[in-house]
DNA sequence: ATCCTAAATGCAAATGAGTTGCATTTGCAA
DNA sequence: TTGCAAATGCAACTCATTTGCATTTAGGAT
């Protein structure tokens, strides 16, 4: 997992444990939470001995570079964190089970931080609250093909 | 606060203590965490005796029974709480004091949820990944007047 | 109005995610 | 190769939230 050489970001102290959440997050298909982190850590090889305060710090630490981003979703009650690719992506996120679908789909993609900011669909939230936008986040909230099958 | 008789939700006993919850939710401009709503509490009648547990009981209460929404806010920690006033809102919350504005106006309002199923813009989401979507929850992120005025 | 019981509360102890202090180890630049 | 600032392990701690249990109370039945 973690054997193929790799450029690692610039900037920081590449130690094993990094470089180990590094390989997990960047390969991650939805944001885990630090507890999940650490388990694939253990499940990929079970004699590592890390102390999770080391997993806090990491991704702690990771955040601050803009490396990650740590997200919260309704239903899950822990703090989740991804590895940031650069992709404006929001989720689709099952209410039974729980799982992430990436959406790459923004439907705000025509509304630009300068529309947002006075102009264009936004104004009117801008000018009445005097509010200066500079992110957004949109979840999707519904069930998975196979939560929805057990569903019904 | 509580003295003008006022009808309460029906289907649940109204002990002292979910009356308070309710009047302080039912007239908070924006989501309230349990510490936030025990302070309330506190500071209208400083000489009640309140578990916080009760507090934590009763929202739990509430929101089984649909009358209080459960939400997480990036940047905040722990959970917030409001009043399901039936309203489709959405915050601008500021990145600096963590601020909520409520925004009534929602650029996916035209998207309605069959059209989130298979046809408009959303066909690309719910076709790919087989996902059939039942609500969303946006959050615009930036910066509220008061502190755009400070971070220049 | 009074009784009765299930539900709600107070209290204190437990849980669990996340943080922190400190002694030890380790990248990595010189 | 060496030195040191930064990173780690470990254990203790914080703080939001939960839970067990004894006591109280809302509100329907009498």
């Amino acid at each position: 997992m973690a054997e193929n050489r790799q450029s690692y970001p610039e900037g920081i102290k590449w130690t094993k444990q990094r470089k180990d959440v590094f390989h997990i997050l960047n390969n991650a298909t939805e944001p885990m939470s630090a507890a999940q982190i650490y388990a694939q850590i253990l499940k990929n090889e079970p004699d590592v001995n890390y102390a999770v305060s080391t997993i806090y710090r990491i991704l702690a630490a990771f955040e601050e570079q803009g490396f990650v981003e740590k997200t919260t979703f309704m239903g899950d009650d822990t703090v989740m964190y991804e590895w940031n690719k650069h992709e404006h992506t929001h989720y689709a996120v099952c209410l039974n089970c729980h799982k992430k679908v990436p959406v790459h789909v923004c439907p705000l993609e025509h509304f630009d931080h300068h529309d947002m900011m006075g102009r264009g669909p936004w104004a009117e939230i801008a000018k009445s609250d005097d509010f200066v936008v500079t992110a957004h986040k949109l979840e999707l909230y519904g069930y998975c093909k196979e939560c929805e099958k057990i569903r019904k």
